[in-house]
DNA sequence: TACATTGCGATCCGT
DNA sequence: TCGCAATGTA
C-alpha cells in the first residue's frame, strides 16, 4: 500500500502502531518528518480517523505547513482539517475558544519580549525599584522560568532560601495582574493558561481530550514542563500520543526545555511502544562518523547506533582562516567554487553559525563577490519601529485595554505629549482602577493637567474614536491603510530625510499588502487572528527555501533542515561552545549537541571554519579552535591551508615566553619535517598548541613550547 | 514641558 | 554597532 511504501521495517512500525502510545527515538536524517506525515495519512487513510481528531504539534509553523502538505499528497483532501500547529499557535487558538472560562477575552493581545520590558519596567517603577540592580529583562527572565515551569508566584515565594526569588516573586505577582489588566498574556501565559484551564474545568478538559484520539508531536526532547503538563492532560482520556525526538538534538534547555520528557516517556506511559530509526538516510559515512564522534562525548545521553548506506563522501574541511573577514571570503570563494566544478546551485548551500552577529561579515564578503544570500533571523519585519508602531495602534483598536501598545503610540507621530503629560494620565486611571484608554474620556478629571496638555489628550482620544468608528466593517488591508493615513504616521514619515522616509513608508507598504495576502490565504481574516499570526511567526517560516540564494542563519534556525552543503563558521572557543557556558557542564553539554546539529545538517559536504581572530566590540581578539573540532578524528577531516596573504595583525600574539608573533600561515621550520605553515592555533601560554601543515601534506599537531619549531621572518615558498 | 543630542553600556540562542 | 538613558536646549 501506498501509504507505507518507501518506509523500512521501524518506520512502518512508528506508523502503523496506532493501538496506544508510541515514542520514536529518531536519530539525525532517519527520516522523522516522513513518519510523521505518513503516519497521519495512515490513520486518515487506512485507520479511518477523522482529522477532526488529530492535533499534531511541530516545531516550527513552516513545518507545520509542509506536513500538512505532505499528508495531502498521500491522501488528498481528507486532511483538512487537522489541527497542525507550534505549541503556542494551537494554545493561543484554545484560549480564543475557551479562555472566557478564565476571564481572559477572546480579543487579548499577545506580548512580545518588548512589550513585557515596557511593562516591567512600569512595574518596577511603581515598586521603587527602577533604580535597583535588578533590570527589568532579568527579573522577566526568572519569571519566564517560573511560568514554563507551571511555578506560580506563591510556590516561587515558598521556595527556601532564596530572599532574591521572594522579591521576584511580588515583582511576578504584579505583573501578572499587569497583564490581566491590558487584556494581554506573553508567551508562556499561551501554554500555562490551557494548562490552568484543563486543571481547573473538567468540562474544558474532556471536551479536548475527548476529541483528540491521536496527538502526535515533533520534537520532543524540546517541549518545558508546561508544554509536556499540556500533552499529559490532552491525552489522558486516549493516550495515544505519538512523540517523535532525539535527545542528543536537545538545544533549548536555555529556554526551559526539558529533555526528561523525551527520556522519561516510558514512565509516564508504561504501556508505551518505542521505535528506534538508526538508519541515516542524510549524510554520507565520513559527516555521520565525524558527528559521531563529537556527540558521544556527552555524558548525559542515551547510547544510540546510527548507520548509513550513503558512500563515505568527501571529508570534512577545516578551514584556518585569518579573521572574520576571511573568513567570509572563504565562505563566499568555495561557493562559487564548488558551483563551478561540482554542479552545484545556490540554494544548495547553508552558512551556519553560533551568533547573529556573525552574520554581517559573511554578508559583507558575499555581497562583495557578487554572491546572493538569504538572511534568517536577525531584525524581525515585525520589529521594525515602524511596523512595531503600525501594529501598537492596530492592536488599540482591536484590544482597548491594551496599555502598553497605547502609551508606545500616544505621542507617535509628535502630539507634544510628554513623559509627564502620560504620567498623569496613568496615575489617574490607576487611582480609578481603569484602562488608559477609558481615561482618555475622562481628561476633564485629571489633577495638576494643564489646558493645552488636556487638548492635546483629548485630540488623541478622538482620533481612537474616529479610527475605531472608521474601522468598522472594513478588509484587513483597508484598516491597515486607514490607520497608516488618518493617524498622520505616513506624513510623519515624509518628514524624515528622504533615504529614511523612503526606506520605512516602503515597510509599510510592505505591511499593507501583508495585510492583503493574509486576508487571501486565511480562512478567518480577521484584525484579531492577524495581530496573533504576527506575534507567532518566527524568522524560520518567512524564509524560502527555494529562493536562489545560499542561506545564512543561526546554528538554532538549522534545526529541522538539510542543505547538500553546510558551512559551520566560527568553530571557536567562545563562540561554539559559547563563553556563557563554560562554567556549566550542563550547558556545555548544549553546546556540544548544537554543534552537533549543524554537522548533521549536511548531507554531501561539511566545512569548518575557524578565525586566529576576531575584531569584537573590544578590539581585536584572539581566538581558539573550538575543543569540538578537536573531537573530530584526524581521519574524518582534512585542514586546507590558508593562503599566503592572510595574515593576524600584529597585536596578536601568545604570551607564552617573549612576545611571538604566531599568525595563522606563518612560515616554520622543523629539524625533522622541513618547512611548513601554521594552519591552527588553540590553548594559551603554555597550552598553545599549534596545528602545522608541512610539505608533503603532513600535519602534524604540535605544543608549541616543546615543539623546536623555528619561526620564519621570510616565508621560503 | 517637549524634543534633540550626546554618551555610554551592553551585546547568545528566540516563541 | 545600536538602542536607550541622562543631559541640554527651545
Amino acid at each position: 500500500m501506498h501509504l507505507l511504501g518507501n518506509l523500512n521495517p521501524r518506520q512502518q512500525e512508528a506508523v502503523t502502531h496506532v493501538s496506544g502510545p508510541v515514542l520514536v527515538l529518531a536519530g539525525a536524517g532517519s527520516g522523522k518528518t516522513r513518519v510523521l506525515a505518513h503516519r497521519i495519512a495512515y490513520l486518515l487513510g487506512a485507520v479511518g480517523v477523522s482529522p477532526y481528531e488529530i492535533l499534531a504539534v511541530t516545531f516550527t509553523n513552516k513545518a507545520a505547513g509542509e506536513m500538512a502538505d505532505r499528508v495531502r499528497a498521500l491522501v488528498g483532501d481528507i486532511a483538512a482539517g487537522i489541527w497542525m500547529g507550534t505549541f503556542h499557535s494551537i494554545c493561543a487558538r484554545i484560549l480564543r475558544i475557551e479562555g472566557r472560562r478564565l476571564g481572559i477575552s477572546p480579543d487579548f493581545t499577545i506580548y512580545d519580549d518588548r512589550d513585557q520590558v515596557l511593562l516591567m519596567k512600569q512595574i518596577l517603577s511603581d515598586l521603587g525599584l527602577a533604580k535597583s540592580r535588578l533590570t527589568p529583562a532579568a527579573a522577566l527572565s526568572r519569571i519566564s522560568w517560573a511560568k514554563s515551569g507551571l511555578v506560580s508566584p506563591e510556590d516561587l515565594a515558598g521556595m527556601v532560601g532564596n530572599p532574591y526569588d521572594r522579591k521576584i516573586a511580588d515583582i511576578y505577582s504584579d505583573y501578572e495582574n499587569a497583564l490581566r489588566a491590558n487584556n494581554a498574556l506573553d508567551f508562556d501565559d499561551l501554554i500555562c493558561m490551557p494548562v490552568r484551564l484543563f486543571k481547573h474545568d473538567q468540562d474544558a478538559l474532556t471536551k479536548f481530550a475527548m476529541r483528540f484520539t491521536h496527538i502526535l508531536i515533533d520534537e520532543y526532547q524540546d517541549t518545558n514542563r508546561a508544554q509536556y503538563e499540556f500533552v499529559r492532560l490532552l491525552s489522558s482520556i486516549h493516550r495515544s500520543v505519538c512523540a517523535v525526538g532525539d535527545d542528543d538534538q536537545s538545544i533549548y534547555r536555555w529556554r526551559g526545555a526539558d529533555v526528561t520528557n523525551l527520556l522519561n516517556f516510558e514512565r509516564d506511559f508504561p504501556e508505551a511502544a518505542v521505535v528506534r530509526l538508526e538508519q541515516c538516510y542524510r549524510s554520507t559515512k565520513t559527516i555521520l562518523a565525524a558527528s559521531q564522534a563529537i556527540i558521544q562525548r556527552n555524558v548525559e545521553r542515551k547510547e544510540k547506533d546510527l548507520w548509513t548506506e550513503n558512500p563515505v563522501g568527501r571529508k570534512v574541511m577545516l578551514s584556518a582562516v585569518r579573521d572574520e573577514r576571511g573568513e567570509g571570503e572563504f565562505v563566499a570563494d568555495m561557493v562559487n567554487k564548488l558551483m563551478e566544478e561540482e554542479g552545484k546551485c545556490l540554494s544548495d548551500f547553508v552558512v551556519l553559525y553560533r551568533t547573529n552577529a556573525q552574520s554581517r561579515p559573511m554578508e559583507d564578503a558575499f555581497r562583495g563577490k557578487g554572491v546572493p544570500y538569504v538572511i534568517v533571523g536577525g531584525i524581525k519585519f515585525y520589529e521594525r519601529k515602524e511596523i512595531k508602531d503600525m501594529i501598537a495602534y492596530l492592536r488599540v483598536l482591536v484590544n482597548t485595554r491594551d496599555s502598553v501598545s497605547l502609551s508606545r503610540i500616544i505621542n507617535v507621530p509628535h502630539r507634544g505629549i510628554g513623559d509627564v503629560t502620560l504620567g498623569r494620565l496613568r496615575e489617574f486611571c490607576t487611582d480609578q482602577g481603569i484602562s488608559l484608554s477609558d481615561g482618555l474620556t475622562r481628561i476633564s478629571e485629571i489633577a495638576g493637567l494643564n489646558a493645552a496638555s488636556g487638548r492635546k489628550l483629548e485630540a488623541f482620544g478622538s482620533l481612537l474614536a474616529k479610527l475605531r468608528r472608521e474601522s468598522a466593517g472594513k478588509s484587513l488591508e483597508n484598516v491597515i491603510k486607514l490607520v497608516a493615513e488618518e493617524s498622520g504616521y505616513l506624513a510623519y514619515l515624509r518628514t524624515l530625510d528622504k533615504v529614511e522616509s523612503i526606506a520605512r513608508t516602503e515597510n509599510i507598504e510592505e505591511m499593507v499588502a501583508g495585510g492583503y495576502e493574509f486576508q487571501e490565504r486565511s480562512d478567518e481574516p480577521t484584525l484579531e487572528k492577524f495581530l496573533e499570526e504576527v506575534s507567532l511567526v518566527m524568522d524560520i517560516d518567512l524564509w524560502d527555501d527555494r529562493r536562489d540564494a545560499v542561506s545564512l542563519m543561526t546554528l538554532h534556525n538549522a534545526k529541522g533542515l538539510e542543505f547538500p552543503v553546510v558551512f559551520i563558521a566560527g568553530a571557536e572557543e567562545g563562540l561554539v561552545p559559547h563563553h556563557t557556558s563554560f562554567e556549566d557542564r550542563a550547558e556545555m553539554e548544549e553546546e556540544r549537541r548544537l554543534f552537533y546539529v549543524g554537522m548533521t545538517r549536511a548531507k554531501e559536504r561539511l566545512f569548518i571554519s575557524t578565525a586566529a581572530g576576531r575584531r569584537g566590540f573590544r578590539g581585536w581578539m584572539p581566538q581558539v579552535v573550538s575543543r569540538f573540532v578537536e573531537d573530530i578524528p584526524e581521519e574524518f577531516m582534512e585542514i586546507l591551508a590558508s593562503s599566503e596573504d592572510r595574515h593576524v595583525p600584529d597585536e596578536t600574539h601568545s604570551d607564552w615566553g617573549e612576545e611571538k608573533v604566531i599568525r595563522i600561515g606563518t612560515p616554520v621550520r622543523h629539524a625533522e619535517w622541513g618547512t611548513g605553515r601554521v594552519v591552527g592555533c588553540e590553548g594559551y601560554g603554555k597550552q598553545l598548541r599549534l596545528t602545522v601543515k608541512f610539505g608533503g601534506g603532513r600535519v602534524k599537531r604540535l605544543l608549541a613550547q616543546y615543539a623546536n619549531l623555528e619561526f620564519l621572518e621570510e616565508d621560503p615558498l
